[in-house]
DNA sequence: AGCACGCCGACT
DNA sequence: GTCGGCGTGCTC
């Protein structure tokens, strides 16, 4: 006698864990209809606690073994269509992430885990006044008549907001509702995603000729079906913004839907109040920032077909919209696109394979592009189109190129030089704004002892403590959180003459309140940002001209557009030349660009003083000449010939280990079983292997870490390389070791 | 990644 | 004698 067939599911749960990335099969109740993508619940491991997953296949046969019955399925709008299922897949052969882990990156867990918020309200029953609360006897009837009242002036009220209003307890409003006085039901909580974002009017101003032109291009490519990409190459002022609301407002009339993805979540407040100016509630706004039930809403919107033009950060590029016609990346170069936490995709390539699924077109902007995107476009696999004049004929600034040398030698340690003070003195005589920019990195403010020379380090990571002046001086890990007071003697040998070095923002503040003592000063970094809020209220504070001077890292360079500033301010431009990374010159050009860019936008000319070791790196002419083609030029030649992205793939292979002797051993296995399949079975594969090199920051919370830097060829034979070493080098049963390959790292 | 199972030290 | 430490190995 045979056993009869029965609906069985392979799932694959939801899990960063690549020791469960493999598919488990469970039976489906009958009741149910399973189809692949769902989204389902499922018992697991020994306590059967729920776990969730999703389906990979769907099939009626005889169980050659006791499986377990799924609890629920989801619906299918929440669960993966066939595009970003197979959009899991292709992040699992590419980034060697478990399918577990892109899933997650689509499907943000309030999604499924949550049940709808929802939220009680209260309001008046009919014929009832507040005069009904003298016949409720007790304390509370005061209280009682006052609700009541509200609630007859406003016809529905959150419990919520009637308890923190007018201390009404849940209970006391129950005893109303006893009384047959109010209603209360419930509601599903209605969110609003423009809260807080002022709608501008924005039907968009006529193109100029050239913007016109470069619209007419990428229609007409656009028009030719099919997948396509495009490199919107503009100098900073060339209106590249209206182009791409052109091109964003001929595929919504094409019935299709556009994704805009911005690089930071200041961005997409400005975006935001653009975007929703012209397509109101269409627009959906997707960016690390959202609550659980924003993100929820958002995610079911969206799926719903509610939403056309969904603006975000990088993780929007997975938003779950279908139809999709057009991605846009705007200033494409931007690195916030290259995801470094668990999951490490770039925003850009996600895109391109969405892209290609939907027969959508790839719009990258940027007036500094990548220089592997204008490889692309000047290769002919992107088309390139070009904005070369400044909108409105305004004025490239005038850029002085400042020696700081020779400032340090008469004043050790100064942040403004000569130069640079005569030029914010003379914007403040002329009540003009000014920004200056201080790029932190590698350049903060550390503690040192003058008689054993030892440098004050983070027990539990292999950097420098960072002085904090605050209300309280202290020291600080920038990546553990360790912090001690400010010593008052050398911890180690007890010395009481201890020096500080570097400088900081702070310090520059500081510096700039002693020089221009009348001047008011707006500071915008990290510590003085708590959230989205607090950031386009600094802006908006500068852009109100209730301060003089902003000054910040790398986000004041960001597209914000102020009209009134004529003077920008480049406080130390060397350090991000000295990275290690290859790019570094690329970022510094890119950085150096944009912020020379903020400067004299309207009809007043600019100016821009940039402070330097090192005036003669040509880096900084080319900036300041804006020549973005000639720093290509010279950047593709040098990376011809170095062997560098994009005549090759650069991939960083990390291992760590709480047991640092442990690690040496792994990582030199490592290396060797690497040389050993190039050697024998993977003869065919050209890898370039360089170390293991200790990382950068060779101890972060007490765990070690070794790499190796690979230089490569995308293909299949070397993915199933690396594929082979990831599988065999296992981490340690303990779990305290890891490893991970990231194939594009954004810092070597 | 969880989570249970299992085998050794300090408590009622 | 037991509670609980975290090493080890499995999860349909």
């Amino acid at each position: 006698m045979s056993a009869p067939k029965e609906t069985v599911v392979s799932v694959r749960l939801l899990s960063v864990a690549k020791a469960t990335d493999q598919p488990f099969d469970y039976l489906c109740p009958p009741t149910l209809t399973p189809s692949r993508g769902q989204v389902v619940r499922v018992p697991f491991g020994k306590g059967n606690r729920d776990r969730f997953g999703v389906i990979t296949d769907v099939r009626r046969e005889v169980p050659q073994r006791t499986l377990k019955t799924l609890r629920e399925i989801f619906p299918a709008e929440i669960g993966l269509n066939e595009e970003l299922f197979a959009l899991c897949r292709h992040l699992q052969e590419q980034i060697f992430c478990s399918f577990g882990e892109a899933a997650r990156a689509i499907l943000p867990s309030p999604v499924y885990k949550k049940n709808p918020r929802r939220i009680r309200v209260a309001r008046l029953a009919p014929d009832t006044g507040p005069e009904a609360a003298h016949d409720i006897r007790g304390k509370n009837r005061a209280l009682y008549e006052k609700v009541l009242t509200h609630l007859q002036l406003s016809e529905e009220t959150p419990v919520s907001v009637l308890s923190e209003t007018y201390g009404v307890t849940p209970a006391g409003l129950s005893l109303l509702e006893k009384k047959g006085m109010v209603i209360c039901e419930f509601r599903d909580e209605a969110r609003d995603p423009f809260e807080g974002i002022s709608l501008s009017e924005n039907s968009g101003q006529a193109l100029s000729p050239e913007q016109e032109a470069a619209f007419a291009a990428l229609k007409e490519q656009f028009d030719r079906g099919g997948a396509c990409a495009s490199l919107l190459y503009g100098v900073t002022g060339s209106g590249k913004t209206s182009v791409m609301l052109a091109m964003c407002d001929y595929v919504l009339s094409k019935g299709r839907r556009v994704l805009f993805l911005v690089p930071e979540i200041a961005l997409t407040g400005q975006s935001a109040t653009l975007l929703a100016g012209r397509y109101g509630t269409r627009v959906a706004i997707i960016h690390s920032a959202l609550s659980d039930g924003e993100r929820r809403d958002t995610y079911v919107a969206i799926r719903r077909g509610e939403k056309d033009v969904i603006l975000g950060t990088r993780s929007a590029v997975f938003a779950p919209a279908d139809n999709i016609g057009l991605i846009i990346i705007d200033e494409e170069q931007d690195q916030s696109y290259k995801s470094d936490t668990q999951l490490k995709y770039h925003a850009r390539d996600v895109a391109r394979f969405r892209c290609v699924k939907n027969d959508a077109m790839l719009l990258l902007a940027s007036a500094t592009p990548d220089v592997e995107s204008y490889y692309k476009a000047k290769s002919g696999v992107f088309s390139l189109v070009r904005l070369d004049s400044r909108f409105g004929g305004a004025q490239l600034p005038e850029v002085k190129i400042v020696d700081l040398r020779g400032d340090l030698r008469r004043t050790p340690g100064v942040l403004l030089g000569r130069v640079l003070r005569q030029e914010i003195a003379w914007n403040l005589e002329r009540k003009e704004q000014t920004i200056l920019l201080m790029n932190r990195r590698g350049y903060r403010q550390f503690l040192s002892c003058l008689k054993c020379g030892d440098v004050i380090r983070c027990p539990n990571c292999s950097v420098t403590l960072t002085v904090h002046s605050g209300a309280r001086r202290r020291l600080s890990c920038h990546y553990c959180g360790y912090t001690i007071p400010y010593p008052a003697v050398c911890p180690a040998c007890g010395d009481e003459h201890l020096l500080s070095h570097g400088a900081g923002i702070q310090q520059l503040e500081e510096e700039l309140n002693a020089v221009f003592p009348d001047a008011r000063v707006l500071r915008m970094d990290s510590d003085t940002l708590t959230g989205k809020k607090t950031h386009e209220d600094i802006l908006g504070l500068f852009r109100n001209r209730e301060a003089d001077i902003l000054i910040g890292t790398q986000m004041v360079a960001k597209g914000h557009n102020f009209p009134q500033v004529t003077l920008v301010g480049v406080v130390m431009a060397d350090t991000a030349l000295y990275l290690s990374d290859y790019r570094a010159g690329e970022h510094t050009f890119s950085l150096l660009t944009q912020v020379i860019g903020r400067a004299g936008r309207a009809d007043k000319p600019g100016r821009a003083v940039i402070q330097t070791l090192n005036p003669y790196h040509n880096v900084f002419s080319l900036a300041a000449a804006q020549d973005y083609e000639a720093f290509y030029e010279n950047e593709i030649s040098v990376r011809r010939a170095f062997l560098f992205p994009p005549f090759c793939r650069v991939g960083v292979l990390t291992l760590s280990d709480e047991d640092e002797a442990r690690l040496l051993i792994r990582s030199r296995e490592v290396t060797e079983r690497l040389k050993a399949y190039l050697a024998g079975d993977f003869a065919d594969v050209k890898l370039v292997i360089y170390g293991p090199f200790e990382a950068p920051i060779y101890k972060m919370k007490n765990v070690y870490r070794k790499r190796l830097i690979f230089k490569y060829k995308n293909d299949k034979r070397t993915r199933a390389l690396f594929d082979r070493i990831l599988t065999e080098t296992a981490d340690p049963a303990d779990g305290r070791g890891r490893v991970s390959l990231d194939t594009n790292p954004a810092l070597i």
